[in-house]
DNA sequence: CAATTTCCTGATATAGCGTCAGATTTCCAT
DNA sequence: ATGGAAATCTGACGCTATATCAGGAAATTG
């Protein structure tokens, strides 16, 4: 858990610093707030069920946030902490066999990321997507990093590749980064349908590795 | 709009069918509910407001829906049946050139559809992501003609193909549907960031003849 | 251990939810 | 036309949640 950063900076709703005690009960509300994120669904989320199930008043729940908006935007910063792991792995070979091992393993990264946070990056995207600046700040923040060095590794592709240089390195990323968003999120109603989640990140990194090399995937494992 | 198909079989809260002057009521209901939908986020959004938009009473909203999310699932199947447009141009050519203008044109019809029902789409996504079966239900309605269509697609080029036949067809259609989508969704924040429109476009359309065709994509009208 | 700071909550005014009985409008047979 | 039945709407109401504030309980400090 990512939460300790976090902690250090939190204030209360008036810009106060909190001491340990504000400390611990901000976090119980945050917990409930995930855990009801988790099991139902946005719209009918209330302060006082959070509240209720985190021991606590709603009055003391106002204390330390906004609204429910607020809080879920809290726990979005937490999950954007978690993402620079997935970074380091864009930095590896995208040579042949390696590169694509390279690509299932970043593929396999952001699954993983996603099914950790799934419900509070659900709420994230949405309200981003429906406009609101901080939400797409939190997103931006997450996402940056991931497309900054995706597009840095296409751009040298391109420099000595053979491929045809008429791609734009961040609109290709950008590309990227939606296909690993949306299929992490979705993988899960596929596989009823009969595709596996092997199936899927298989494809997914082939389309990673060409999108980034410019060149066929390699067939599996020879 | 495609709204005369789901106003035949509208009925009450209780079953009952729907006379002329229930039909129009329940469809300035809708739109009013569109209209907030748009203007504002999904968690905000009140039946008073609704009704007060549509220039009526709560207790009316109440006789055509059971809640808010009622009146967007039958937003989102409204939306739903505008599809198939996109479907026919899959059946399109997908050799060179002309292929790629076949995969530029299902890019862009599909942005232009998620432009169009965008605030509805939006919802139904995240309901949907959250487990709600019917928001579910909806959106297979709407997707899997274009994933059926697209893996049939990519059979058909893997048999008289070089390319490896070690992809899943339903998968890659799948992760072809999640590109579209998320890209849709996401292509009015990434403008501001200096990736055009058209260079999405473009790049998602070669990422699909890749994964149709199982070829590189041909150089731009060289 | 009392004063002080930190933290929590009961009380409350305001507003939305969801239901129902009955008012209003529309329709149709006469 | 016109009176009554069917269709449609809404005022009124009990309930629950929101959001705020003044003051109470708990921790900390000298």
């Amino acid at each position: 858990m990512a939460t300790s950063t976090s902690e250090k900076s939190a204030v209360d709703q008036s810009g106060r610093p909190l001491g340990p005690r504000a400390l611990s009960t901000r976090r119980r509300l945050l917990v409930a707030t995930v855990e009801l994120l988790d099991s139902s669904s946005v719209r009918d989320i209330s302060v006082v069920e959070i509240a209720r199930r985190a021991g606590t008043s709603p009055a003391t729940f106002y204390q330390y946030f906004k609204d429910v908006g607020e809080a879920t935007l809290r726990l979005a910063e937490e999950a954007a902490a978690e993402v620079p792991a997935v970074v380091e792995l864009i930095d590896g070979s995208w040579r042949g066999q390696k590169g694509m091992e390279t690509s299932r393993s970043i593929t396999d990264a952001f699954i993983r990321h996603w099914d950790a946070y799934r419900a509070v990056l659900l709420v994230r995207n949405l309200a981003a997507d429906e406009g609101e600046r901080s939400f797409q700040k939190v997103r931006r923040l997450a996402l940056r990093p991931v497309l900054d060095s995706l597009a840095r590794k296409i751009e040298e592709s391109q420099s000595d590749a053979v491929a045809s240089g008429d791609v734009h390195p961040y609109a290709a990323a950008a590309a990227l980064a939606a296909l690993l968003e949306r299929l992490a999120a979705y993988h899960k109603e596929l596989e009823p349908i009969g595709v596996t989640r092997e199936a899927l990140v298989e494809t997914c990194a082939r389309i990673m590795y060409q999108t980034v090399t410019g060149r066929l995937a390699p067939p599996a494992n020879g």
